[in-house]
DNA sequence: CCTCCGCCTACAATCGTTTGCACCCTACCA
DNA sequence: TGGTAGGGTGCAAACGATTGTAGGCGGAGG
């Protein structure tokens, strides 16, 4: 039968008019009435087990307590711990976190945008990393936080990763080894983390006097194994000599190791080899791959700060947003050593 | 100003009344509306960019075309798959997926529940796996599947792994290799899948003739690397010898490898260590590990295509369900190989 | 010519909340 | 004693859709 207790039951149990139970059981409103009325409202509201219905609520309040998240590809390593941090954060305030993925495409991208939108989604955290996508559309819209990327325009609060400081860890630690060949097997430039970290090669190459030789700095056409292999092939065949590889993530390295393999080379006694992001079980690759370890998770819980400070706030906000860049850490694991002699 | 674009607006424009539009509009009411009528009411619609509010249709028709799926956490590599599966075909019918992890936790697993069901969603997919949890309480609430797991009263559809089947396909390997001594190290038998795995070991064993010994029976704590470890440790040091360990996933079987290896012991060569699940990467590890691979993506989808079912048929349905099982597949590598003379 | 029927369309209630506003009652002050 | 301030409640209108029902209109049949 009343399997489901509305706000009416309540009031007719509790002797009251509706309105007035409303009052009671919103904290905002509650001075407003009787204390011993709004007592008895909410003791009444425990026992029958009342629950506001959230479309009704948001309805009237225009809030779903929603927030929408964009990720590439849920499958990716990279992206549930960012869900995770943004989630637990929400969750704490009663915001439930949709997740949708748009699989590196931007049309998919736009599309599964809209959607959310159309969900009356309350803000968006975006995590997808296409830098050719144009976002001010929405800036009226709903608030929106970007996460593991950001945009030249800075018209969105963005939480990177330091990919300066997180490639120039890897590179002082080459440069410490004796390595002085470094090429770097870039990410997709299209993305703004693989921009970012080619950048943070460039200039922490030149933070330590190194040379750059074009011909040791490739692009990978994807963050994928296969597409790593592909550079690395590309690299190798240049002929210019090297001791080391930067690679654009962990699946790029791991692209390195196979082509290294296949040619007999071996890392790290004849190239060092180093990833980025310390994916679960690098550690158990063979070898185990020094790497950058990026807290994804942390960057998802302040995504989420950041989208609900913008909630609470007045929503307009600034016009530009510098972007927050969290610390990375080295990781150094058995696939870089000195180079041979 | 006109942001957001509704019926009304619709209607005004196309010169109707509102209930017209709302009929035009919707497939399964358009026949009582003239058929010129429709296409203009259609028409302006498209012109306006309408869009349907889902609270608002929500709040009227008590659905919101939103399924809840729990799993014990996203960042265990076996959910997102199932994730994506389910989304893929319950996002065509313009479902969302809310997620939900409960960290294998029954008290949290009843709370995210009960959030859930909150939330209103229109069905329920489970892939958390703890047997103990009672569900029968939201039996006539909401239509709900599981996944990956069973429960022994059949109560609701469950799309499982064969689990049988694939310890089957391990034990026969092992068998087939010549091994006799065969251990078991079971997940933690509070879960479905640990339990079965069990039950399909033993069973497999006996149809290939080989005998048990208790002290090669031992369970994990958890389907984690160190309660592999943990596991792996009581087992050796019982004394009684073996060939073979069936881990019952593959981080049990990491932890074996580190057990071993810390021993002095070679996989394969002195004892061979099989896994389940086929994580990614676990092809990269040393060595690439002989397990068990599970189409986890198709169990997502299938148990999206039975909730489907039950939210379009009558919900009632039928009292019992009997699991349906996906074939696994064994994908041998280089952790096993016939035993030591 | 009247009636009836069927096709469309409009009206209005409803889903469960929130919220501006009006009202009542008491108590206080002039 | 009468006016008033103000705390506490109730009334009713939203929010944006869906849907049962009533009614208008034209044509067909008696």
């Amino acid at each position: 039968m009343s399997d489901v207790v509305t706000l009416k039951d309540v009031a007719a149990e509790a002797g009251v008019h509706v309105s007035t139970a409303s009052r009671a059981l919103n904290p905002e409103t509650r001075s407003v009435v009787n204390e011993e009325t709004a007592v008895r409202v909410i003791e009444v509201a425990e026992r029958l087990g009342y629950r506001p219905h959230p479309l009704a609520r948001g309805l009237r309040t225009n809030r779903t307590l929603t927030v929408g998240m964009v990720v590439p590809d849920l499958m990716n390593p990279l992206f549930p711990p960012i869900y995770a941090g943004a989630d637990s954060v929400l969750g704490d305030l009663g915001y439930s976190v949709l997740v949708a993925t748009d699989d590196d495409e931007p049309d998919k991208s736009r599309s599964v945008i809209m959607a959310l939108l159309e969900r009356r989604v309350d803000g968006l955290i975006l995590a997808n990393a296409h830098r050719g996508f144009a976002l001010p559309t929405w800036r009226e819209i709903v608030p929106t936080v970007l996460v593991n990327r950001s945009t030249e325009s800075n018209a969105f609060p963005a939480i990177v990763g330091d990919h300066h400081a997180g490639i120039g860890l890897v590179v002082q630690h080459l440069a410490d080894l004796g390595h002085t060949a470094i090429s770097h097997i870039a990410g997709p430039q299209g993305l703004s983390t693989g921009l970012a970290r080619r950048d943070g090669f460039l200039g922490a190459m030149e933070d330590n006097g190194l040379n750059i030789h074009s011909e040791l700095l490739v692009e990978a056409g994807a963050f994928r194994t296969e597409a790593g292999r592909a550079a690395c092939e590309q690299l190798i065949s240049s002929e210019s000599s090297f001791t080391a590889i930067v690679a654009g993530n962990d699946l790029i390295g791991l692209g390195c190791y196979d082509v290294l393999a296949g040619r007999g080379l071996s890392v790290p006694d004849d190239v060092s080899v180093t990833g980025y992001n310390d994916l679960a079980f690098i550690d158990r690759v063979d070898p185990p791959m020094t790497t950058v370890s990026v807290p994804y998770r942390e960057m998802g819980a302040m995504a989420a700060r950041q989208l609900l400070g913008l909630l609470g706030g007045d929503g307009g906000g600034a016009s530009s947003y510098p972007p927050i860049e969290l610390a990375p850490e080295l990781v150094v694991r058995e696939s870089t050593a000195p180079p041979a002699r």
